[in-house]
RNA sequence: GCGGCUGUAGCUCAGUGGUAGAGCCCUCGGUUGUGGUCCGAGUUGUCGCGGGUUCAAGUCCCGUCAGUCGCCCCA
């Protein structure tokens, strides 16, 4: 016998039982449909970019998965450097550039894929995982109302499947790069780098941060703490909070009425589904406006984001000469699903899609069982025509294992009439393929 | 990439130096053409891998690999 190479499961690569890939299509189909009522077309892009495409932006710290030929010569150049993306904003900003004439403006795109990562695994952070993004592109000036939208259309499709209560939280970048502009503070990413873990470390956290890390004033962490402490649904106690800090400052003034602007337009979001929390910085680079994160709120101990996004003034200058103003949001479906699951709030669908299990009595009726389920699949119902006549046992049997809600009897003798067993209470009638109903 | 914990049946785990175990799952049976519950029988293992200590190692020691949790970062 030869020897078996034992499976396991890939550590960071998801999979699942079909009874729960099934739930993951609904929600997969279920997103979709909100995203195309907006008027998002899809596109797909291949797995793999350019190395040059994904590091353009020079982000190095994504561990990206590169590929290569089991087989390559290592002396070998000639093919181009590929490697696996690690997001859809990066391959969507070479595809804008690339079919820019072809494409019409603001180009709104949608697309659901998987992307790579070479992270370590844990809790709702996988190697392989399925983001669903939303983006609008324009040329040269890209509308707010966008902005707006995109937190609205998020909270539809994330409404539609059944997770209990979310928050969207905004944020944006101009205000806190502002403020530190105004006070002189340099080192710019490591200062929003900490401040973005407020929610994590708390104020005492932070405080030290600013402190030990970067060397802030105290008069300096009070500015900034006065401002990423801001919670509120209201624009006008934003605006009266930012004013009390009396900064003059352009991008500080501008980044105050762009999320004021957005907080007017979502007004009417159910309470608690929407946030302005300027503690919300996000770490990349290319967001230089609006920025979203958002947090399960059933699931309070797990405080990652599961959606996120933001506005990029000028992401495909890299690969065209033209400004393109976008904004975006992605949801983090696997994220998301393999965190309910964990927790319970996923229930299994049937294993089977079927709706009916056709029953063959014996191998004269094989065929008179085939011609039964082609009739009753004409009428939209799902059937599986059982693969032998075994014992009658054996094939209920089977039924019940995958969960499928009927099993149809063919006549056994020439005369009789079909009957259909429901399975969940286990009664029997005659019936004909005409008259069926679940 | 750095630190803590864990590797025993398909799954969840017990086994603290002396013959490899339990529950679940799975297969078969409990008589004609009817599932679930119940009863009975059965299959399943290089104890992660390599070395060391010992009369004897799943158990102790060293290494290694994998998993997992935290850090970094992020959906």
């Amino acid at each position: 016998m030869s020897k078996v190479f034992k499976p396991s499961p890939i550590s960071g690569f998801p999979e699942y039982l079909p009874e729960i890939r099934r739930v993951e299509q609904q929600w997969i189909d279920h997103i979709r449909a909100v995203f195309e009522s907006y008027g998002f077309c899809n596109i797909e892009t291949p797995a793999v970019e350019e190395v040059d495409v994904l590091m353009a932006k020079g982000e190095t710290d994504k561990e990206i998965y590169c590929l290569n030929r089991l087989q390559a010569d290592p002396d070998d150049n000639s093919d181009a450097r590929l490697a696996l993306h690690f997001d859809q904003t990066v391959p969507l900003a070479r595809y804008t550039a690339q079919h820019f004439n072809d494409l019409v403006f603001p180009f709104k795109r949608y697309q659901i894929q998987k992307v790579w990562r070479g992270e370590r695994p844990q809790v709702g952070r996988m190697r392989e995982f399925y983001q669903c993004d939303i983006d609008v592109i324009a040329v040269d000036n890209l509308p707010l109302h966008f902005d707006a939208e995109m937190p609205a259309v998020i909270y539809e499709a994330l409404m539609g499947l059944n997770i209990g209560k979310v928050q969207i939280k905004i944020s944006n970048r101009r205000i806190l790069i502002g403020l530190l502009e105004s006070l002189g503070i340099e080192d710019v990413i490591s200062t929003t780098r900490i401040i973005d873990k407020l929610d994590k470390i708390g104020v005492d956290g932070v405080t030290a941060g600013l402190k030990d890390e970067i060397g802030l004033t105290d008069a300096q962490i009070a500015s900034v703490l006065a401002l990423s402490t801001i919670k509120t649904r209201s624009a006008a106690e934003v605006k009266d909070k930012l004013s009390a800090l009396n900064v003059e400052n352009e991008a500080f003034q501008q980044g105050v009425d762009e999320l004021c602007f957005v907080l007017d337009y979502l007004s009417s979001m159910p309470e608690d589904a929407m946030l302005a929390d300027l503690s919300i910085v996000r770490g990349l680079d290319y967001y230089t406006g609006t920025v979203y994160e958002t947090n399960l709120l059933e699931i309070p101990e797990f405080t990652s984001s599961v959606c996120s996004g933001g506005r990029y003034d000028d992401l495909a200058s890299s690969y065209i000469n033209k400004k393109l103003p976008g904004v975006g949001i992605s949801i983090g479906l696997t994220r998301l699903f393999s965190v309910l699951l964990e927790h319970g709030y996923i229930k299994a669908a049937p294993r089977s899609p079927a709706d009916i299990l056709m029953a063959i009595p014996s191998e004269e009726k094989r065929g008179l069982a085939q011609e039964t389920a082609q009739a009753l699949r004409k009428r939209g119902f799902k059937v599986e025509l059982y693969h032998a006549p075994q014992k009658i046992k054996k094939q209920l049997s089977y039924a019940e294992k995958k969960s499928i809600p009927f099993v149809w009897f063919p006549p056994f003798e020439d005369g009789q009439s079909h009957e259909v067993k429901n399975m969940d209470g286990g009664e029997q009638i005659a019936t004909t393929v005409e008259s069926f109903t679940k």
